[in-house]
DNA sequence: GTCTATAGGAGGATAGAC
DNA sequence: GTCTATCCTCCTATAGAC
C-alpha cells in the first residue's frame, strides 16, 4: 500500500456517517432533521446534499457501510464450517455461531460505533419505511437465504417451514435483546448483574433451546 | 344498565383513536401527522387537540386504551392459575400461556383493529421516544412484576437473572414475530404456509423450549 | 469541495366564530 | 363540541458564492 494518509482524522462524509448513526439511534429515523446531524457532525447543512444526495440516501449508506461488512463475515464463517464438514451434517450450534456470532461482536464493540449501529438495527426490523425495508431485505437476502440452507440440511428431520419460523423468533429474541436492553432494565428495575459477557452465551443457550424444541411439545388447546 | 345508547356509530373521539392507530402501525410515531389523522378520522384538524390535546397525549391515549384490558386480562389468567396450584408448582408452560396467550389472542384480532395494534406494540417495544417508553413501563410494572415472580416460583433450581434474561428474550421473540411478519416474507421469498392458526403453538413450543433450555449449553468460547 | 442564503412546503398548536 | 383561519416553527432541498 503505497497510498499516503493524506487525512488521519475522519474526512466530513464519515463524520455526518457517525453523527447520523448515532442520531438515529437516540431519536429514530424520522425525529432526526438534517440540521441535528450536520450540527453534531461539525459540518455544514449543504454537505448532506452534496455528498449523499437525500436523506434517505444517508439513510441508506448508515446501514450499508456496516451489513455489507458485516454479512460478508457471517458467510466466511459459514463457508468456512461447510468445507470443515466436507458434506457431512454441521451441528446447529455452530451455524447459530457463525449468523449470531459477528452481530453480536459487533454489538460489544464500543470503541466504533459497532454497538451503537447494532442497536440501531435491531430497531429497524420493524421500520415502517418503506424505502429501508426494501434495501435491508436486498442486502440481508444472500445470507438469510445460506443459511436457512444449512440449518435445513443440519436438522433434516425438521419441517422446512418450522425452521423458518424458527429461525424468525431467534433474529427477534436477538434484535430486541441488542435493541432495548433498557427496556429490560425499565421493566425490572435495578440490573446490577447486567454483565456484558455473560450476554453472548446466555441469548445462545436460549437459541438453541428454541431452535430444538420438541415440536409439539405445547399442545394446541384452541384447535 | 338503564343508560340508553344514544351513538351507535362511533364518536368523533373514538373515530380518532382508531385512524390514529391505524397510521401509527403504518407510517410510525413520528411520520404519521395530526393531519393525517384528522382527514382519514373525517373529523377537523382541531378536534384531535380539543379532545386529547398535544400528539403526545394522543399517542398515549392510544396504547392506554387496549395495554389496560390486556394486562388485566394476563393478570386474571395467573390469579387463577395460583388459585388453582393452591401453594403449588405452576407448570412453567401454563404461566407462558396466562402471559403471551392473550397478546396473541389480540394479535389474531383483525375485526376490532386488535391485530392492528399488537402490530404497533411490538414495535414500539423499541421505540426511541422517552414520552412514549415512559408510561409504557408503567403500564407494564405490576404485569411483568408478577409474572417474573411466578416464573421464579416456578423454576426455583434456575438463577433468577437467568430467567429475567429469559423472559426479556421471549418478549423480543414475541414483539418481532408479531410487529413484523412480513419481514419473513421478505427475507424467505414467498410463505404459501403462513397458516395463522399454527402461529402460536409454533411460537410457544419455541418460547417454551428456550425458556428450559440447559443453562451452559452454549460454551462461552470468548472466556 | 464546502459554504451562505433561501425557497417552498408541512408540521403542531391555538384563537375565536358558530 | 366542532369548525375556520392562521401563527410560527421546522423541515428538506437547491442555487450560487467562494
Amino acid at each position: 500500500m503505497k497510498a499516503p494518509v493524506d487525512r488521519v482524522l475522519p474526512d466530513t462524509r464519515s463524520r455526518i456517517l457517525d453523527a447520523a448513526e448515532l442520531l438515529f439511534v437516540e431519536h429514530g429515523l424520522d425525529a432526526t432533521s438534517m440540521r441535528m446531524i450536520t450540527a453534531r457532525a461539525g459540518v455544514n447543512l449543504a454537505a448532506v446534499n452534496y455528498h449523499f444526495g437525500t436523506k434517505d440516501s444517508l439513510i441508506q449508506e448508515v446501514f450499508r457501510r456496516r451489513l455489507t461488512e458485516l454479512n460478508r463475515r457471517r458467510l466466511a464463517e459459514l463457508d468456512r464450517l461447510e468445507a470443515a464438514a466436507g458434506g457431512g451434517r454441521i451441528k446447529p450450534s455452530r451455524i447459530l455461531e457463525a449468523f449470531f456470532g459477528p452481530a453480536l461482536e459487533l454489538a460489544s464493540d464500543t470503541e466504533n460505533g459497532g454497538s451503537t449501529f447494532m442497536q440501531l438495527l435491531g430497531r429497524t426490523y420493524t421500520e415502517p419505511n418503506a424505502f429501508v425495508r426494501q434495501f435491508l431485505a436486498e442486502e440481508f437476502a444472500e445470507a438469510i437465504g445460506r443459511f436457512l440452507g444449512a440449518l435445513y440440511a443440519a436438522l433434516p428431520e425438521v419441517p422446512r417451514e418450522e425452521i423458518l419460523w424458527r429461525f424468525h423468533f431467534m433474529m427477534g429474541a436477538t434484535s430486541y435483546a441488542i435493541a432495548g436492553t433498557d427496556a429490560l432494565q425499565l421493566f425490572a428495575g435495578r440490573f446490577d448483574d447486567a454483565d456484558p459477557t455473560r450476554f453472548k452465551p446466555r441469548l445462545m443457550s436460549f437459541l438453541l433451546g428454541g431452535l430444538r424444541a420438541p415440536l409439539a411439545e405445547y399442545p394446541d388447546e384452541a384447535r
